[in-house]
RNA sequence: GGCCCCGUGGUGUAACGGCUAGCACGCGAGGUUUUCAACCUCGAAGCGUGGGUUCAACUCCCGCCGGGGCUACCA
């Protein structure tokens, strides 16, 4: 956890789903910290290993008095607390050989946990149960495990929810049972959802993987999701993430919980996606599509290189997510959509002479491209007396099926005069066979 | 219920106890304009509440209200 070089952080997966294993749980995750440009290896650490290790320990402090065997059902233990005015659950220490394994609490004093973020916060020994370490069939609990592989992996800093402050004390101590000196710790406030529910660890990674799948870029998750929780001093918004990893202090982020807005990640993304260079862009999108757009995965890698690069440069100011791009520029790639609210909107009787006009200038042009076709088609509706609307979107029609596009002078020159051509006039076919 | 954490506009945040409480998203109104965006200008909108300390409180203390977390032989 050193900054600016060097540090090494552990991420400890520890969650577990009903439906799924942990491997898989840990696999999503992974992969979604490599999507975040993570880098990340598996430690030395084996599953079993750890399984033996808990065991010694568990051993250990049953040995030394400090944890004893405990036969009470949690029934019971709710009935000696409720007739104790809530105090901690006590066993009987020495009696029993089987039960679960409790770690003796002491009965004075506190357990404070020093909070890099909140301060110290303390709770009281009495009040706290003798916690259960260990079932029945000496398998070890997670506030156990937890507290045994800090130790013994030798972790300097913790950093987790909000959601585990009222677990320290209870790992503080196991440490303390041990003979370990307890980490650093830092509990950051909880994510919550549009829907005002906590963003848990669970949801986590999936949320991670549904903003990939949203079309959104690491470097804008990461810079937006450092604002949450935390701001500078000079009110700095956009940063690249060296800017972050070189101004980030963890002492000042925040102790409330905060709402996730996916409306300025969305334009966030936006700034981000268009500071993009061309090769960076085209690559973003074609690892975006491949992955998540059927219709594209074929088609946009087979196109003309010349032609993919004209696609991203004419949306690239257009699309504030990866999501939005195939929308506006799948026309040059694959046949106009069929979108009957577009053409009965604007292909009608007025738009045929307009169509028609617009295709034979199209057709003298001597260069296609953007400059050239917008003089060309200009004078059209001013001839016409018309809004320049009114021939531009069926133009759009003809070319892509939709009203929405990259555009107009753009796109003709992406698609090039013949397929151009091509358009106009399948539209103006359609046309003349509707009116008779 | 008990224990713990938290509380600046709709959202995220900034402000040595001292300026008309700043910035960003979003929202509203204009502008630009070939669609949708983007972009530019202007605007509305906030210190949960009641006390106390102080010359002075968003900032410190207490109560209340509100939100959250933990209260398992789950993680």
């Amino acid at each position: 956890m050193a900054r600016g070089g060097g540090g090494k952080l552990v991420l400890r997966i520890e969650d577990t789903d009903r439906a799924r294993s942990t491997s898989e749980v840990a696999e999503q995750i992974l992969d979604a910290l490599g999507w975040l440009e993570l880098d990340w290896d598996e430690g030395p650490f084996s599953q079993h290993e750890r399984g033996e290790r808990h065991a010694a320990r568990i051993e250990e402090l049953l040995d030394a008095g400090r944890a004893y065997r405990d036969p009470a059902t949690s029934e019971q233990v709710r009935a000696w607390k409720q007739a104790r005015g809530g105090a901690g659950y006590r066993g009987e220490p020495g009696e029993a050989q089987s039960g679960a394994v409790r770690l003796r609490v002491p009965d004075e004093g506190e357990t404070v946990v020093h909070d890099l973020l909140r301060g110290e916060v303390g709770f009281a020994n009495r009040l706290q149960d003798d916690l259960v370490i260990a079932r029945g069939d000496g398998t070890p609990l997670y506030n156990f495990a937890v507290a045994v592989d800090d130790a013994e992996m030798e972790i300097t800093d913790v950093v987790r929810g909000d959601d585990h402050l009222s677990n320290t004390p209870k790992q503080l101590l196991v440490l303390q049972a041990l003979g370990f000196d307890p980490p650093r710790y830092a509990h950051l406030p909880l994510l919550h959802g549009p829907d005002g529910k906590k963003l848990s660890k669970r949801h986590g990674a999936a949320s991670v993987q549904e903003l990939r799948q949203a079309g959104y870029l690491p470097a804008a998750v990461r810079n937006y999701l450092a604002l949450l929780g935390w701001g500078t001093e000079d009110d700095t918004t956009l940063m690249s993430t060296d800017e972050l990893v070189e101004r980030f202090q963890i002492e000042r982020v925040g102790r409330a919980s905060a709402v996730f807005d996916e409306r300025k990640l969305r334009w966030m993304n936006g700034r981000f996606i268009r500071e993009l260079e061309p090769d960076a862009y085209e690559q973003r999108l074609s690892d975006y599509l491949q992955r998540y757009e059927p219709a594209a995965a074929d088609a946009f890698p087979a196109a003309a290189p010349e032609r993919r690069r004209r696609a991203c440069e004419i949306v690239r100011e257009k699309a504030q997510t990866l999501a939005e791009v195939w929308r506006l520029i799948g026309f040059l790639f694959a046949e106009p959509v069929d979108d009957a609210k577009a053409w009965t909107k604007w292909m009608d009787a007025e738009a045929a002479p307009l169509l028609a006009a617009a295709r034979d200038a199209l057709a003298g042009l001597d260069r296609f491209e953007p400059e050239a076709i917008e003089a060309a088609l200009a004078p059209i509706a001013d001839a016409a007396g018309v809004r320049p609307k009114a021939l531009y979107q069926p133009i759009r029609v003809a070319l892509t099926g939709t009203t929405v596009s990259p555009g107009i002078f753009d796109s003709l020159a992406a698609l090039g005069r013949d397929q151009a051509l091509a358009r106009i006039d399948a539209a103006l076919r359609r046309l003349a066979a509707a009116s008779g």
